[in-house]
DNA sequence: TTGTAGGCGTTATCAA
DNA sequence: TTGATAACGCCTACAA
C-alpha cells in the first residue's frame, strides 16, 4: 500500500500537492495534477480511510441496529438502508442486538469509538438516559428511545384498529391479540389499537391477549396456549407477520382450519407471508421506504446536526390473503 | 470526548503511562495505576479506535460480503459470523453485492481502506486475479474464488446426488433441475452432482435444466416454463430452498398437487422451509457452523497470515418433508 | 518505574 | 501555484 508520500516523491511535488488534487481543493497547476494523476494510477494508490478519518474525526460509516436478523424485516430494512447509505458514499454496518439491552450499549460505545458518523437504531430496551450522552447523530426506527431523537414510524394504532375491524367485518365475534415485547413502542402502539377495538366487547378479556415477543417461536407457544384456553376464538391478530407464521402453525397442529375455523392477519408485509398456505393477511408497512427514508434522515442530520427534531409516520395497508375468512 | 492526554494532565502522568495502563503492557506502579484509572472512569475516557487503527493499520473490524442479504441463509450464516466475531471483540460489518461484480470490487476497496483486517467472501463473480493484490486475510464461503484462498463448503456434489437419488427412490421417474448462477461453483456442484445421477437415464435432456438464479421469482418463471414444456416432470431438484418455495408456488399455480403430482426437494434448510404447505424436504446444510468455522478460520488466519491454505467442507444432510410423496 | 519524542497517513493553515 | 508543518489520538522505542 503506498502512501501520499510515496506519491509525492514519485510525482517531485509535496505532500500538500497532492493532497489538494485527491480532494479536488485549492490550487493546482494543471500541468503537475496531470503529473500526480499519473503517479497515482501508476502507484495504485488509494488513500487511507483510517487516516482521513481520524483527522476530521468522521469515518463515512453509518450501522443499522436491529433486535433479530433473522426477522426478514430487517434484512429488507437494511437493503435499503445500504442502499442509501453507499448512495452518499458511506458505508454500511449492520449490528445484531439480540434485543440485549447489553449488547445494544456495547455496540454504541464500539461504534463511537469508531467515529461512525450515525446510526439508525431499532430497540426496544434503550431509554433516554442511554443515550443523552452520545453526540452521534442517531434516528429511531420502528420503536421510540427518546423524545429528542428523530423517529420513523407507522401508524401502528391506527393500522391494528383497521386490522381488528377487518377481521370484526369477516364475522369474528372472538379477538385475540398476540403482542410484540412490552417495551417496543411500536408493539404497546398495536396493542393499543386492538384494544380500542375490542375492550368494551362483552366477551373480552385478557386472556385474550399472550406475548409472542415478535418471534416465531414464542408465538407458536402463545398461540397454542390461547386457544386452547380460549377455543372460542375465531380471529387473531398477531403484531408481526413471523409471529402470524407461528400462529398459523400452532393453530394447524391443534387442528383447527385456517380460515374457515380460524382467521389470522399479521403486519408487516415480509415475503415469508406470501409462501405459506394460507398466505397471510397482513398490515403491510412499506419496508423498504421506511428504510429509506430513516437513512436519509439520519444523512440530512449528519451534514447539519442543528436541525430540529422530527418524527416522520409511514402509512401501513391493508393486503388481503388467504388466512381471513372470504365474508 | 476526552483524549488519553487529558487523563495523563488530570492524573499528572505522562500519556505513556496512561497507555500502559489501558493496555496492561509494561511495568506501572500500583499507586500510579489506580490513580490513573480513577481519572480514566471520572472522565469516562475511551480510546479512539481510529487512531489505534492508524497506528497499528488494523481495525478490529471484519465484514461479510453477501450476494442477497434478503435470502434467509445469509441472515443466518451472518449472524453466525457475527457472534465469534464479536467473541474476539471484532466489530462485525455486513455487505450486500447483489451478486454484481462491481458491487463486490467497490466493497473491497473501502473495506481495504478501512483497514479491515478480513472478510468472509461469498461470490459468484471474483476470480483469482480480481483478489490477487489482496494481502487482507480472505475465505471464501459456498464458492470457491481461487486456488490460494481458504475455502468453506459443503459436499454439495454428494449432497445433489442424495437429494436426486432420493426423488427416485420415493418413485420419480422424471426429474428436473432448477438450478443456481452459472458461476457459482456451489450452483456447478449441485448441478453435476444431478447429472451424475440422471445423465443416462433415457429421458434425461439438457431441457430438464433451468436455472433460477438461487431466488424466488427467477425460480418461479423458470419453473412454470419447465413444467408447460415437459409435463411429465414428477419430480423437481431445487439448488436452494428458496428456489423450492418458488417452484412450489408455480406448480400450485399450474394446479400441479404437491407431493402428489409433483415432488420438490430443496437445499440449504433455511427456516422457510418449514413454513410452506406442504414443508419443504430439504439437503439440509448446517448454516451456523458453516459461518461459524469460517469466522474462526478468518481470525486464525488474521492472527498468523503463514498458515497454509485449507478448504474445510461440512456436511448436508437430509430432512423429510411434506413436498416429497411417501413412497 | 516513568517520560520524551517520533511516527502511523491525512488534511489544512500559513508562508513563500 | 506550491511547500513546510502542525495537528488528529494513540502506541512504543529509547532514555532517564
Amino acid at each position: 500500500m503506498s502512501t501520499i508520500r510515496d506519491v509525492a516523491k514519485q510525482a517531485s511535488v509535496s505532500v500538500a500537492t497532492v493532497s489538494r488534487v485527491i480532494n479536488q481543493s485549492g490550487y493546482v497547476h494543471i500541468k503537475t495534477k496531470e503529473r500526480v494523476e499519473k503517479v497515482i494510477k501508476q502507484l495504485n494508490y488509494q488513500p487511507n480511510d483510517v487516516a482521513r478519518s481520524l483527522y476530521k474525526g468522521r469515518s463515512k460509516m453509518v450501522a443499522l441496529l436491529v433486535p433479530d436478523i433473522m426477522n426478514p424485516f430487517f434484512p429488507q430494512l437494511a437493503r435499503a438502508v445500504e442502499d442509501v447509505a453507499s448512495k452518499y458514499g458511506y458505508t454500511f454496518v449492520l449490528c445484531n442486538t439480540d434485543d440485549e439491552k447489553e449488547k445494544e450499549l456495547a455496540y454504541l460505545n464500539a461504534l463511537r469509538q469508531k467515529s461512525v458518523d450515525g446510526m439508525i437504531i431499532v430497540s426496544s430496551k434503550l431509554s433516554q438516559e442511554d443515550v443523552s450522552d452520545i453526540t452521534t447523530p442517531m434516528i429511531a426506527l420502528d420503536r421510540k428511545i427518546s423524545i429528542d431523537i428523530d423517529l420513523v414510524t407507522v401508524n401502528n394504532q391506527d393500522g391494528a384498529q383497521q386490522a381488528v375491524r377487518f377481521l370484526m367485518q369477516k364475522g369474528c365475534q372472538r379477538i385475540g391479540h398476540i403482542c410484540g415485547p412490552e417495551n417496543a413502542s411500536s408493539s404497546k402502539a398495536r396493542l393499543k389499537g386492538y384494544l380500542d377495538v375490542v375492550k368494551n366487547e362483552p366477551w373480552f378479556s385478557s386472556g385474550y391477549i399472550r406475548s409472542g415477543k415478535y418471534g416465531f417461536e414464542a408465538a407458536f407457544e402463545a398461540t397454542k396456549k390461547m386457544l386452547t384456553e380460549h377455543p372460542d376464538i375465531d380471529g387473531l391478530f398477531a403484531a408481526n407477520d413471523l409471529m402470524a407464521v407461528g400462529a398459523l402453525k400452532a393453530a394447524e397442529q391443534l387442528g383447527y382450519r385456517v380460515p374457515d375455523d380460524l382467521s389470522i392477519i399479521g403486519f408487516d408485509g415480509i415475503g415469508i407471508g406470501k409462501a405459506t398456505k394460507p398466505a397471510i393477511t397482513t398490515m403491510a408497512q412499506p419496508i423498504y421506504e421506511i428504510g429509506a427514508t430513516a437513512a436519509e434522515m439520519l444523512i440530512t442530520r449528519i451534514q447539519d446536526t442543528t436541525i430540529p427534531i422530527t418524527e416522520k409516520e409511514l402509512r401501513v395497508k391493508l393486503i388481503e390473503r388467504g388466512s381471513t375468512r372470504v365474508s
